[in-house]
DNA sequence: TCTGGGGTCCTAGGACCC
DNA sequence: TCTGGGGTCCTAGGACCC
């Protein structure tokens, strides 16, 4: 039997939370500002049918386009989309049974469609945008295909051409109607494909879709690698791969620019201690041990009368742990070898890589050591008191007892409406 | 003044082993 | 004069995704 795939994926998703809960953004134009206020990360229809405002372009730069157009723009609300996301990724996961749906990312759920052949592409399509926007408010588009490239692709179509009327199934046209459709679809479209691929294949006279699916495919594997003689395969029909079960994290990462620049190690290392208090959440929650903790530091990149400078190191641990002291204190050695004043910070990030399953490192000379009972206690009372009070009450050293003077700008944050009791939207009767 | 954050996978090349 | 060859593991960096 031939596989079925389709992909679900919400419309401008952040900015339809934000209208999700409030009526006045609907149907304006409307942006939504990544961390600090900084650049454009999500744009309403009526943004984008401007033309003027690219994804990425720097808030400060458009208040002259944002003034004359009418343009408002919404801090982003992690919190508001997380818990709209997983409201209409259960809704989207009701249409097949959980083995069949893989949350792909905050916006979009594949769903395998091979177990349900009696399920028409469209009639399912259309269903699934009628009852996620009656359950919360949020608008989809539906794609299908013989694999998930090709749902990708579907799904493209579905967003971009009105006659489809945001379902769109491949699996039912012919093969002459597919290469025709081919033929309109760029291969910088294309999932996997991004800029740099796109230049080189245009340099090849490879520039539509159909071109792409035509081409020598061993020529373009070793020049290019498997990953691209894949996206081939799979435009051509044949699923290279299925769903991916969610597996644990490899490396978790926590990275902000700072709301001030910050010129001071004590600055930084408020700074570090939070992010690794944040991957370490992280880490704990989806119970694994960090082998390695790197740090690294970034002066703004922008500003060319300064000097630059932007280290990197990491510090093996001798026993993989879950320990927020442990690696506060990893992440500290690191920072005390980085530091070096005379620079304007703009950013630092912290990674906790080489994750397992367990605090035993095979191998080590000296033997994994489980914490004690009391320290475990400890950790999780710390777990307990972050889920109860929220993460800004209880910290190590200068994390988060305190707000920390670089903390990121969020002037324009709306409420988040169904995470926080304080937060509820109010009716006026 | 102000320019995001968090991931994965693949590959080439060096280190090291026998 | 002439200095092996094959294999694995690790790391850094590139490309991509949302």
């Amino acid at each position: 039997m031939k596989e079925r795939f389709a992909l679900v994926d919400v419309n401008n998703f952040f900015c339809s939370a934000e209208a999700a809960f409030a009526p006045e953004l609907k149907g304006v134009p409307l942006v939504v500002l990544s961390n600090n206020d900084g650049c454009v990360v999500s744009r309403s229809a009526e943004v984008k049918a401007l033309q003027t405002v690219k994804m990425g372009t720097p808030w400060h730069q458009m208040q002259d386009l944002a003034k004359q157009h009418g343009i408002i723009a919404k801090s982003s609300n992690y919190e508001l989309y997380g818990d709209m996301s997983r409201r209409t990724m259960t809704v989207i996961g009701t249409f097949v049974e959980p083995s069949d749906q893989e949350v792909y990312s905050i916006d979009e759920s594949f769903l395998r469609l091979t177990k349900y052949p009696h399920l028409d592409g469209q009639t399912l399509g259309r269903e699934i945008r009628a009852k996620v926007f009656l359950w919360t408010g949020m608008m989809v588009c539906c794609g299908i295909g013989f694999s998930r490239t090709q749902a990708k692709l579907a799904n493209h179509l579905a967003k971009k051409r009105p006659q489809y009327e945001g379902v769109c199934d491949l699996t039912k046209l012919s093969r002459a109607e597919f290469d025709d459709i081919c033929k309109t679809v760029s291969v910088n479209d294309v999932w996997g494909i991004g800029g740099r691929l796109t230049g080189h294949l245009t340099a090849m006279g490879i520039t539509t879709v159909h071109e792409l699916r035509c081409a020598d495919i061993k020529r373009l594997r070793e020049r290019f690698g498997v990953v691209l003689e894949r996206t081939i395969t799979e435009l051509n029909g044949t699923p290279v791969s299925g769903l991916d079960v969610v597996e644990p994290k490899q490396q978790i990462i926590s990275s902000r620019s700072f709301g001030s620049p910050c010129y001071d190690y004590n600055g930084l290392h408020s700074m570090v201690s939070t992010f690794i208090a944040r991957a370490t959440a992280k880490l704990r929650k989806q119970g694994s041990y960090a082998g390695r903790v790197c740090v690294w530091l970034e002066t703004n990149r922008f500003r060319e009368q300064d000097v630059q400078y932007h280290p990197a190191a990491g510090i093996r641990l001798p026993n993989p742990t879950n320990d927020i002291a442990a690696l506060t204190n990893a992440a500290s050695i690191v920072l005390g070898r980085l530091y070096k004043p005379g620079f304007r910070y703009a950013k630092a990030g912290v990674m906790l890589e080489e994750l397992s399953d367990s605090a035993h490192v095979q191998g080590s000379l000296f033997g994994g050591s489980e914490p004690s009972p009391e320290r475990q206690k400890l950790l999780t009372t710390l777990d307990r008191i972050h889920h109860r009070f929220g993460k800004n009450h209880i910290g190590v050293g200068y994390a988060g007892v305190k707000r920390v003077p670089h903390e990121m700008q969020r002037a324009l944050m709306s409420p988040r409406y169904t995470t926080r009791w304080d937060e509820l939207m109010e009716v006026q009767a």
